[in-house]
DNA sequence: CATAGAGTGTTACTAAATAACATGTCAAGG
DNA sequence: CCTTGACATGTTATTTAGTAACACTCTATG
């Protein structure tokens, strides 16, 4: 059921921490969310669509209650589950990531490309970019190996700022001088 | 007050996977500790050198509310805030590590060096090794500096199978054949 | 002998995650 | 047409993780 992913070079980055018309990105990934559940046959219900377009509205990452409010709000259950079922749906077709720094979710921003990346996560504006990986990958893979470790999963996830926010903390401590 | 690191190679490694002489790999971690505390005039006190024998007990991670019923029995405080003073303070001091994927916390394996690992998680045996992380920090560093990001901090975790564990899968799935 | 700081303990709470069970929908298969 | 089973959604209840805020005790330092 499942096909080959196009290469991450087919699919056009998405600058999440440089000003973009963020509306056609939000757009896009849920159509790519879409085109991809059909195609594989998986079910894209309301629930589930919903969250997505709820993560979707930011680049943030947001917490599983953070998301199961708004979904209460609009009328879907209230209780934990809900959230974490379609929270855990979306991440196991690779329409959003879970970040373990923040203990959250966040939309992937590029949905059904073979992408493994690196999480950039600012502490700033708390915006999650994702970053290519497979240079990171590769060197633990090989840090692995040399003890004889398999590698199932690996999160790579970096906190500090991105260049706005490192931009303005430039300007205000120079304002203190 | 913190003098400069020795580098990694100074100080044997630890083979968690292998069978090793853990009481001595134990004892030598927390006389590390004592020497490393007493230089830098922090006070290593009974919670605190308790909290880290008792991680130092295995290579397993422990999560907060485990430590703290042990440190409960033995008549310390009961209450979450007593293990989690303990457990920061030994992260801050580099003696521990916080394993972010396990939301848990493990005894450093190279106490007073100057390292930045990543760490192997066997899921089936639930140890945690740390495996030299330069080049793949490097790597993170790399892909982050392309967008303008300034790493502060990162944590490079890998999930898999340790050789014991992955031999033991392997030997299973041969008898069902 | 103040008194300020660090360390330890408490109560009380917020946040994150999962287990276990009830109900509804819908597509085969008889 | 009516089972039957898979899947999705909802619930209640509980566990696990983490923090805020306050009180008490030490131990310097002036
Ligand atoms: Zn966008
Ligand atoms: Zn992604
Ligand atoms: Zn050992
Ligand atoms: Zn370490």
């Amino acid at each position: 059921m499942s096909r080959p992913l196009p290469p991450p070079e087919d699919v056009p980055d998405v600058p999440v921490f440089a000003r973009h018309d963020h509306a056609r990105c939000a757009e896009g990934a849920l159509a790519a969310a879409e085109a991809m559940a059909a195609a594989a046959g998986l079910r894209l219900t309301p629930v589930r669509r919903r969250t997505l377009e709820i993560l979707l509205e930011s680049h943030r990452a947001m917490g599983a209650y953070e998301v199961l409010e708004r979904l209460a709000a609009e009328g879907f259950g209230r209780q934990p589950p809900v959230a974490y079922r379609a929270l855990d749906f979306l991440v196991e077709q690779g329409f959003a990531h879970r970040i373990r720094r923040l203990n959250a979710f966040a939309a992937c921003t590029r949905p059904g490309t073979d992408h493994q990346p690196v999480f950039l996560i600012c502490r700033g504006c708390n915006a999650v970019a994702e970053a290519p990986g497979a240079e990171a990958r590769a060197a633990v893979e090989a840090a692995a190996t040399a003890v004889g470790f398999r590698v199932e999963r690996a999160s790579l996830e970096a906190a500090g700022l991105c260049p706005a926010c490192a931009g303005a903390a430039a300007a205000s401590s120079d304002a203190v001088r």
